[in-house]
RNA sequence: GGGCCUGUAGCUCAAUUGGUUAGAGCAGAGCGCUCAUAACGCUUUGGUUGGGGGUUCGAGUCCCUCCGGGCCUACCA
C-alpha cells in the first residue's frame, strides 16, 4: 500500500473541452487513479478548472455575463461532463477559490522575500474602447512583412513572422475593432527563473524514466539560447488573484492580478485544501499530501498533461515551489501526451472542429469513448481520430471480444442450468492452463499500468479478454453438456467467474460496463485478483446471477455515416 | 532560420535501447464451431523498416545526406 497523489492538467474555463483535451490529461489520469485504487493504494486525485485570464473575461463578455457568474456556470458544466465520463476526481476545484487566492499570494510573498521576484517596467497596448490592456494576440493589424491584413500582434499567421504589437500597421483591437489604442507603460512582477536554472537542470537530470517528450521540452527551455528566461507573472486584469495584498513585499500593484500560468498549478495544492474543506477535515488532512515535513515524504506524485503544458510543470511550477524555501512536495513523474488530431486536421475549440465532450456523451456511453481514446492515446506521437477507426475498434474490442463473451456464457448457462452458478465437475489440465495464461497476462497488464504505458495496458487487457474466448472454444461446454453435464457445469462455473474477473480488471478503462457486469453477476467483490485461481472461485455453485442486456451495442454503418457527415464542418 | 520529435504490412501500432528469420490487432483469404451481439477459434497472404550513402562481425535501432509529417521557438546554441 502506497500513497499516490495524481493531478491532471487543469481544463481552461472558456468552453466545453474536446476529446483531444480529454485524452491528453484527465482521462489517462483517471485510468491511473482508478488502477491505483483497485490495487489498494491510498489515492488523492485532483483536478480543477483554470478560470483566470483574458480568454475567460472575453468569453464571459460574449455570453453577456459577469465573469464570476460565467465561470461558476462553466465550472458546473465541466464538472457534470467529467462525471459523465466517469472521471473519478477526489476533488474538482476552481482556481478562483479563496484557497487558491491565499496560497498563491503566500507563495508569491515567499518568493519575493527570497529575492526571486523582480519588478519590470514594460510597455503594453491599452485599448480605450475596451477599457483594458490587450494581450499581444488580441491586437490585429497589417503585417509589415507580407502585408497580410489580419496579422496578430504576436505572430502573422500568413507568413509566420514573429511580431511585436507595435510592428503592426493600422493596429486595432481584436475584441472591439477599435483603433483607439495607446502604448502605456506598466509595471509587472517577473519570476526570476533564470536564477534557478542550475537547480532545475540538476533536478531534471536526476529524474529517471520520464517520457522523452517531457525531458526534451524541459531541456529545450533550459538550454536554448540564453537559457531559461524570467517570465512575467502578473497582468493588468480585474479577474484573478490580486497582486497587492496585506503583507505583500511590493507596493503600487493595485489593479493587477497574477497571470494564469503562475496561479493555475498552485491550484493543485489549493484544490486539495478545497477537498479538505468540502469534507469537513482540518488542514493536516491536505497538508499530509503536500508538505514533506507533515507526512508527504512517502507520497508518490504523478502529473498528467498535454505537451503544451510541459514547460510550466517541469520548470515554472517547480521553480515556484523550490524558490519558496518551504518543503513542498515536488512531482515524481510527469506523464505527457502529444495531440489527438481529428480526421486529418486538428481539433479546434475556437473553430468548433471535432467532437466535444458534451456531444460525445449524447451519441454514445462514456465507456465507448474511454476505451477508444485510451487504447489510442497519443503517447509517442500525435494520433488521429477517424470515425471509421473508432467504429471498427469499438465494435471489435468491446462488442465482439468482451460483450459477446459475457453474452454467450450467461445465455448458455441460463438455457442449460438456469440463472445459477452450476454445481459439479472438477478442473482439469485445460483449466490449469487457462489460469496460467491469465496469470501471465495479468502480471503483464499490471506492469504496463504501473509504467503508465496506456496503449500497451489496453493491449494486455484485451489479450485477457481473448483468453476467455479461446478457452470457451476449446472447452466447448455446448458439446460436453451432451456427453458429460458435470464437466460442462464446471466449465461454465469457471466462465461465469471469469466474467466477474473481467469486471474487476477492466474497471479502470470501462467503469460503467464493469459495474453493470458485476451487478449482473450478483456480486460486489472488487478485490484485485492477486491469486487468479482463487479469484476464479469467488462465485460459488448455487450463486444466482442475471443475464445482462447487450453490454455494448455495435455502432452501425448508418450511425457512422451520419456522424461523419454531421461533424464534417464546424458545429 | 534554429532545435526537438517522427516516418515500420492496406490501416493503427510493437520491436527488451546494435544481436537469430522485423512482430501484434484490424482489414483480406481459407478452414472449423454453432453457446453467443452474423459473434468465437485455428491457419494464412501482406514489409528492400521514406530514398541514398556510411560505421560495424551484425543496423528498424548509430552517423551523414535528401524527401515527407508534427511540435516548440527566436536573430541564438
Amino acid at each position: 500500500m502506497a500513497r499516490v497523489l495524481i493531478t491532471s492538467a487543469l481544463p481552461y474555463i472558456n468552453g466545453i473541452k474536446h476529446l483531444g483535451n480529454l485524452v491528453g490529461s484527465q482521462l489517462p489520469a483517471d485510468l491511473y487513479a482508478r488502477y491505483c485504487r483497485a490495487r489498494g493504494h491510498e489515492v488523492m486525485f485532483i483536478c480543477a478548472t483554470d478560470e483566470h485570464g483574458t480568454p475567460a473575461e472575453l468569453a464571459a463578455a460574449k455570453a453577456g455575463q459577469p465573469v464570476a457568474q460565467y465561470c461558476a456556470e462553466m465550472h458546473q458544466v465541466q464538472a457534470d461532463l467529467a462525471r459523465g465520463f466517469g472521471l473519478s476526481f477526489d476533488h474538482f476545484g476552481r482556481s478562483s477559490s479563496a484557497r487558491n487566492h491565499a496560497l498563491t499570494q503566500a507563495l508569491a510573498a515567499r518568493l519575493g522575500a527570497a529575492g526571486l521576484i523582480q519588478e519590470v517596467a514594460e510597455k503594453q497596448v491599452y485599448s480605450h474602447a475596451d477599457g483594458r490592456f490587450l494581450p499581444d494576440r488580441y491586437i490585429e493589424g497589417t503585417c509589415p512583412n507580407c502585408g497580410y491584413e489580419r496579422a496578430r500582434g504576436d505572430q502573422c499567421e500568413n507568413c509566420t513572422k514573429q511580431l511585436d504589437p507595435t510592428d503592426l500597421i493600422n493596429p486595432r483591437s481584436a475584441v472591439s475593432g477599435s483603433t483607439d489604442l495607446e502604448v502605456r507603460e506598466t509595471r509587472h512582477l517577473y519570476l526570476r527563473q533564470s536564477l534557478m536554472r542550475e537547480k532545475l537542470d540538476q533536478w531534471i537530470d536526476s529524474q529517471r524514466g520520464w517520457p522523452l517528450l517531457t525531458t526534451s521540452i524541459a531541456r529545450k527551455w533550459l538550454h536554448d539560447g540564453d537559457g531559461l528566461q524570467d517570465r512575467g507573472i502578473t497582468r493588468d486584469l480585474d479577474w484573478g488573484v490580486p497582486v497587492q495584498f496585506d503583507g505583500a513585499p511590493w507596493g503600487g500593484m493595485e489593479g493587477k492580478v497574477f497571470y494564469v500560468w503562475f496561479d493555475a498549478p498552485i491550484e493543485y495544492i489549493a484544490a486539495t485544501a478545497e477537498w479538505a474543506d468540502a469534507n469537513g477535515l482540518d488542514d493536516a488532512a491536505w497538508r499530509r499530501w503536500w508538505r514533506t515535513d507533515e507526512g508527504a515524504q512517502d507520497v508518490r506524485y504523478v502529473q498528467f498533461m498535454g505537451k503544451d503544458n510541459v514547460p510550466f510543470h517541469t520548470l515554472s511550477f517547480p521553480a515556484t515551489l523550490m524558490g519558496s524555501g518551504e518543503p513542498w512536495k515536488l512531482v515524481d513523474y510527469i506523464k505527457s501526451f502529444n495531440y489527438l488530431n481529428y480526421d486529418g486536421g486538428q481539433f479546434s475549440t475556437s473553430q468548433g472542429r471535432g467532437v466535444f465532450m458534451d456531444t460525445a456523451l449524447e451519441l454514445l456511453p462514456a465507456d465507448y469513448w474511454r476505451w477508444w481514446l485510451l487504447s489510442h492515446a497519443p503517447e509517442n506521437s500525435d494520433a488521429e481520430f477517424t470515425w471509421e477507426n473508432f467504429q471498427v475498434s469499438v465494435n471489435k474490442d468491446l462488442a465482439d471480444v468482451l460483450g459477446n463473451l459475457v453474452s454467450r456464457v450467461t445465455k448458455f448457462c441460463r438455457s442449460k442450468f438456469g440463472e445459477t452458478v452450476p454445481e459439479g465437475g472438477e478442473h482439469g489440465p485445460r483449466e490449469a492452463q487457462l489460469m496460467a495464461d491469465l496469470t501471465a497476462r495479468l502480471r503483464a497488464y499490471e506492469a504496463q499500468m504501473e509504467a503508465m504505458e496506456i496503449r500497451k495496458s489496453a493491449g494486455e487487457l484485451r489479450a485477457l479478454w481473448v483468453l476467455g474466448n479461446e478457452y470457451l472454444q476449446e472447452a466447448a461446454p455446448w458439446a460436453t453438456y451432451k456427453s458429460d453435464p458435470d464437466r460442462a457445469a464446471m466449465q461454465i462455473r469457471l466462465a461465469l467467474n471469469l466474467i466477474r474477473f473481467y469486471a474487476v480488471v477492466s474497471r479502470p478503462f470501462i467503469p460503467d460496463a464493469a459495474r453493470a457486469v458485476m451487478a449482473a453477476m450478483g456480486c460486489d467483490d472488487w478485490s484485485w485478483p492477486d491469486d487468479v485461481a482463487m479469484a476464479l472461485g469467488t462465485l460459488p455453485a448455487g450463486h444466482g446471477f442475471t443475464t445482462p442486456e447487450v453490454l455494448f451495442a455495435k455502432i452501425t454503418d448508418a450511425q457512422r455515416g451520419e456522424w461523419e457527415a454531421c461533424f464534417a464542418g464546424p458545429r
